[in-house]
DNA sequence: ATGACAATCAGAGATTGA
């Protein structure tokens, strides 16, 4: 089972790159962040005639994330948890059925910026919801996995310029620690059990030539349950997407599980 | 570097992103 997770920056913007991209790139599930569109807007007809059944959690203009799957889906739920007065749309679950039943997790975690500011705090808030959702995942010892725009840039070598990013809420202590927090109850994060050391990212900004310079930085992330991460065969990142026609900022990161 | 770049809503330019 191939899984994709995939910031597309607008699914009005997108439509033809995406849909290219699904074409040829095939995915049996696209997990998919910043639709920024309202559900009823998004051409789920448009996927579903490629043969994906298509659930979107949207809001207008802003946010909203999906998924798109080959396989069939069940139990199918947005929002996640903690927060009732929470309107922006970052969070949806769905289990995927294929040989193995596995519990997918697609999320849209907030920039931060600026930092410090309430801003900043909603995304520190909304990780600590996230943590809370990750445990109970854990405890129900199946093969699970959150995926998506974490906005969490992990380490140093997870950006080109580390110092650039020192006290931006991608990087800054606070984040980083909350993230590790979550990792280190038991998941796997996919890409480092493949590959280690840095020069691999999954976002360029638009601005100032990033992508030609390859100064990016790694932000989209899967993390894997301990019976997920055992179904693990590869995971990379298809950073090819950043140089065609009319690109999202970011690009796929990829998994491939035996399931 | 108060910058750049892109998308949205609206129908200009502010807001958001990272």
């Amino acid at each position: 089972m191939k899984i994709a997770t995939f910031n597309i920056n607008g699914i009005k913007a997108r439509f033809q790159a995406f849909s290219d991209w699904l074409d040829e790139s095939a995915p049996d599930v696209a997990i998919l962040q910043e639709i920024k569109s309202v559900d009823e807007n998004f051409p789920r007809e448009h996927f579903e005639d490629k043969g994906y059944s298509v659930h979107t959690h949207g809001q207008k203009s802003f946010n909203g994330v999906a998924i798109l799957s080959k396989l069939p889906l069940e139990d199918i739920t947005t929002g996640l948890p903690g927060d009732d007065d929470d309107e922006q749309a970052r969070w949806i679950e769905a289990t995927v059925m294929g040989e193995k039943a596995i519990k997918i997790c697609g999320l849209y975690l907030p920039n931060g910026n600026p930092a410090p500011g309430p801003k900043y705090d909603y995304k520190l808030a909304w990780m600590q919801r996230l943590q809370e959702r990750a445990k109970l995942l854990l405890a129900s010892e199946e093969p699970a996995l959150m995926a998506g725009d974490y906005n969490i840039i992990p380490q140093d070598e997870d950006a080109a310029r580390p110092d650039a990013w020192r006290d931006d809420a991608l990087a800054r202590p606070e984040s980083r620690d909350a993230y590790r927090r979550i990792l280190n109850l038991g998941f796997t994060e996919a890409f480092r059990a493949r590959t280690q050391g840095g020069g691999d990212y999954s976002f360029w900004d638009y601005q100032a030539g990033a992508w030609n310079r390859n100064d990016g930085i790694r932000i989209d992330h899967f993390l894997l349950t301990p019976q997920c991460a055992d179904l693990l065969n590869d995971s990379w990142i298809e950073s090819d997407v950043r140089g065609r026609e009319k690109p999202s900022d970011h690009v796929p990161v990829w998994v491939d599980l035996a399931a």
